[in-house]
DNA sequence: AAGTAAATTTTTTTT
DNA sequence: AAATTTACTT
């Protein structure tokens, strides 16, 4: 078989080693995708297994697409009655759900509905309501992240409820609204991201059919992305692989980015436990990227404590130093990029470029800068398709029609286009449900009957409404049943659900450049359900699901010129040419993850992840003054930069820059990096000297002159020649920048968050914020029993608690 | 009931 | 700065 050729010995290896548990550490660019896609295609035709025998588990769809299409590329030529099931998770667990819940006995049946994040904080703020809180001291988002959580790690609400210490009032209060959240989506028929893994897993703990079924079906398992599993898809990949055992995993702990999504990197460093007879196979070959890109990734990566140690090697040359600049601000900084990128086209328009950030709002100020540069890009993430409120409506209208029971769907409905149902109908609908302890649907039924005589607090012209909403979705109903019945096609139906409802009518009154937006959005909706058209059975269940399981970060476009992402989406992706932008201190890393040392190193987990994305060229950027809720706050230098090899790093700023200072201090006062220059001091962790928190402040300066004098006076050295040229401007810079605070003012000035303070009238107190430079530093300090005040540094008279 | 103005909050990362 | 929620008119 010609495809084994391409491959490597240990890639090899990986390949046919088909029988069995396989655990394989690939390292970053060392052909992983390219194994598991050989490998399926070796089972295929070599070992003469059944495609429909064999499933590929990934995380995104983007991956799944990716790999789909390369098996497929793999296999052509060849007459296949059926293809691998080459899936995500939810996606799988959709699909057995959807022929398997009922064995469950739980209630739900198979028209369930799924809820996205949105829908889940919908219901949980009404929880929050019902037990009599409010959403200001029970945070919704906290509350469904804490739930989530909980549900991950394999808990229910009994056993989340039974862990609450009794002094412990937030969490007995979410532990209530735990509770009423199951109970809501169970009485919907209606299932979050979450329940999708969980019941799944319950179904096939429970029913020993159901397993055997399963397990009878998917004889070799492959699992992508495995250090980014959680204990729930860890037990479902255990189930599923109960009696065959031909399971065969791939993973690299050192990118395992996704902890907050309960992830669990023991999952992959203890794989041998859980599976004793599994054959380890180490692929550390990488052929991305160029050593220098590798040698940065590695200094960054050595800092974390806890990982397996391992080096990547490249038989690639060492190509260019990693490119750095620092920009006085976000504008400048996206002006930068721009211009780099610029030049980039010109020169080789074929190079693929990638703009990588921490997070969504950062990609803004780029999108800005590259269209006032006229230069096209593509921007995956932030808001998806399917995230848009006229989209979500027509959806919601569908689910409607597929499961009534849904509560949120109806609400979302109910009134758009208004109906003459406000918000005082709403109300007392939702509370004549909750008397009845059925869903607003049967209420809505029960309430505009003939035979219901009791006193409503409805207006007969909102009851009439009531009615006519009803009509409404009973038609869409029966074109549903078309669908499956007579040869109706789903796109029609979508199209009833636009049409039908008013709700295109609704837009066209509008009249507005938004509204004609919107309708062209629809439009869109409609194109994709034609896909659905020829599908036999279900197609616009499947579509609804779809739309449900689909994110933005799938609809990567590898033929884009520029493309715009978070670190997080580009996570199995490589450029030729990649811009890490927003190095700094409290963005990368972010602020919630800094005095975490479990969340810091999952940061530098994802700085390795965004190096080891370049093939060619890595450009590194920072600002030093950033927006934060619109106000402009200074900002440091990402701690990671001074965990980068200085002398693979060309400076690229105008004048003098923190890499400037950091390397003339790293060279004539740290013995450290001196030694570690020279080869010396193998052992000892590099310490780092400064970190980006002190660069800049008065403390660095000072330390600066300090180890200076003592390293002249220990070797003897005279004083330093004077200073010419370039040198010189150097030194000025930060001279000047060193004069901010002065002497007399330092205790009293420079406080930053998290410092205790002490005010003539509040007392003691706790900085939370610092905002402003200069004169204008403006504080908001926390003073136990006077509240958040917001002060200005020079004239507030603080001194050090 | 619906539309508008004012106040408040928001930012990790994702299926 | 932008988006969402609430309060206030009409």
């Amino acid at each position: 078989m010609d495809i084994l050729a391409s491959l490597n010995d240990r890639q090899r290896e990986a390949v046919m080693t088909t029988d069995g548990a396989v655990l394989i550490l690939a390292g970053a660019g060392s052909g992983k995708t390219r194994v598991i896609t050989v490998r399926i295609a070796y089972l295929i035709s070599e070992k003469q297994v059944p495609p429909y025998n064999i499933l590929a588990v990934t995380f995104t769809n983007k991956a799944a697409g990716e790999m789909r299409e390369r098996v497929t590329e793999l296999l052509k030529g060849q007459r296949l009655q059926s293809a691998p099931l080459v899936t995500t998770f939810h996606s799988l667990c959709v699909r057995i759900l959807r022929q398997d819940i009922e064995h469950l006995s739980e209630g739900y049946n198979k028209s369930f509905t799924i809820y996205d994040t949105d829908d889940s904080i919908k219901v949980i703020k009404a929880c929050i309501k019902d037990i009599g809180f409010d959403e200001k001291q029970l945070a919704p988002r906290q509350v469904l992240n804490a739930i989530s959580g909980s549900k991950n790690r394999g808990e229910d609400f009994e056993l989340y409820a039974s862990q609450v210490e009794y002094t412990d009032e937030k969490r007995a209060a979410i532990a209530r609204v735990f509770k009423l959240y199951e109970e809501r989506l169970n009485n919907a028929n209606a299932l979050d991201f979450d329940d999708l893994m969980i019941k799944t897993v319950k179904l096939l703990r429970t029913s020993q059919e159901v397993r055997d079924k399963y397990n009878e079906k998917f004889k070799y398992i492959l699992v992508d992305e495995y250090q980014d599993t959680n204990p729930l898809q860890f037990a479902l990949i255990g189930y599923l692989t109960e009696k065959q055992q031909n399971i065969c995993v791939v993973g690299d702990d050192s990118q395992s980015i996704y902890a907050f999504r309960q992830a669990d990197i023991r999952n992959i460093l203890e794989f041998e436990q859980h599976f004793p007879n599994a054959k380890t196979i180490l692929l550390e070959q990488n052929y991305r990227s160029t050593q220098t890109i590798l040698d940065t990734a590695d200094a960054i990566i050595k800092n974390n404590q806890n990982r397996k140690d391992k080096k990547l090697w490249t038989a690639n040359p060492d190509g260019d130093k990693i490119f750095y600049h620092q920009a006085f601000d976000g504008d400048g900084e996206a002006r930068f990029v721009a211009q780099m990128i610029d030049r980039h086209r010109r020169q080789n328009p074929k190079d693929k470029i990638a703009i990588l950030y921490r997070t969504n709002a950062q990609s803004r100020l780029f999108e800005e800068a590259l269209r006032r540069n006229r230069i096209e890009y593509n921007i995956v993430g932030g808001f998806s398709f399917y995230e848009r409120a006229e989209i979500k409506d027509v959806i919601a209208y569908l689910k409607m029609a597929l499961n009534p029971f849904d509560d949120i769907a109806l609400l979302r409905v109910i009134n758009t286009p208004t109906r003459g149902f406000g918000k005082t109908s709403l109300d007392e609908l939702q509370h004549r449900a909750k008397d009845f302890g059925v869903s607003l649907w049967e209420t809505i039924a029960i309430i505009t009957g003939l035979e219901f005589k009791e006193r409503v607090n409805l207006t007969p012209r909102a009851i009439e409404s009531l009615k006519k909403f009803k009509k409404t979705i009973e038609n869409l109903q029966t074109k549903v049943a078309d669908v499956s019945q007579t040869d109706r096609k789903v796109s029609d139906v979508v199209m009833a659900a636009i049409e039908d409802t008013g709700y295109a009518n609704m837009l066209r009154a509008e009249n507005t450049d938004e509204s004609a937006a919107r309708l062209e959005n629809l439009e869109e909706l409609v194109n994709a359900a034609v896909d659905y058209d020829k599908q036999e059975d279900s197609g616009l269940r499947d579509f609804i699901d779809h739309a449900a399981l689909t994110s933005d970060t799938d609809k990567y476009d590898r033929n884009a010129a520029v493309t715009m992402m978070t670190v997080h989406a580009a996570k199995g992706l490589e450029f030729p040419i990649v811009f890490l932008v927003g190095l700094e201190d409290g963005i990368f890393p972010h602020s919630r993850s800094i005095n975490d040392p479990k969340e810091l190193e999952e940061e530098r987990r994802l700085a390795y992840v965004a190096i080891t994305r370049a093939e060619k060229v890595l450009y590194i950027s920072h600002s030093m003054r950033r927006r934060v809720y619109g106000e402009e706050m200074a900002a440091e230098p990402s701690q990671f930069l001074n965990e980068m090899p200085l002398e693979l790093i060309h400076d690229l700023s105008r004048g003098s820059s923190w890499l400037s200072f950091a390397k003339s201090n790293a060279v004539k006062t740290n013995k450290h990096a001196v030694s570690a220059l020279r080869g010396e001091n193998r052992q000892e962790k590099p310490k780092n000297l400064y970190t980006g928190k002190t660069y800049n402040s008065a403390e660095a300066i000072a330390d600066f002159f300090n180890k200076k004098k003592v390293e002249s006076r220990e070797s003897g050295v005279e004083s330093p020649k004077p200073l010419t040229g370039f040198d010189k401007l150097k030194a000025q810079a930060s001279q000047t920048k060193s004069e901010i605070p002065n002497p007399k003012s330092k205790i009293k000035q420079g406080f930053t968050p998290g410092a205790h303070v002490r005010h003539p009238k509040y007392g003691k107190g706790l900085v939370l914020r610092r905002e402003g430079t200069g004169d204008n530093v403006k504080l908001t300090v926390s003073f136990p029993g006077f509240g958040q005040k917001k002060l200005i540094e020079k004239f507030a008279n603080l001194e050090k608690a």
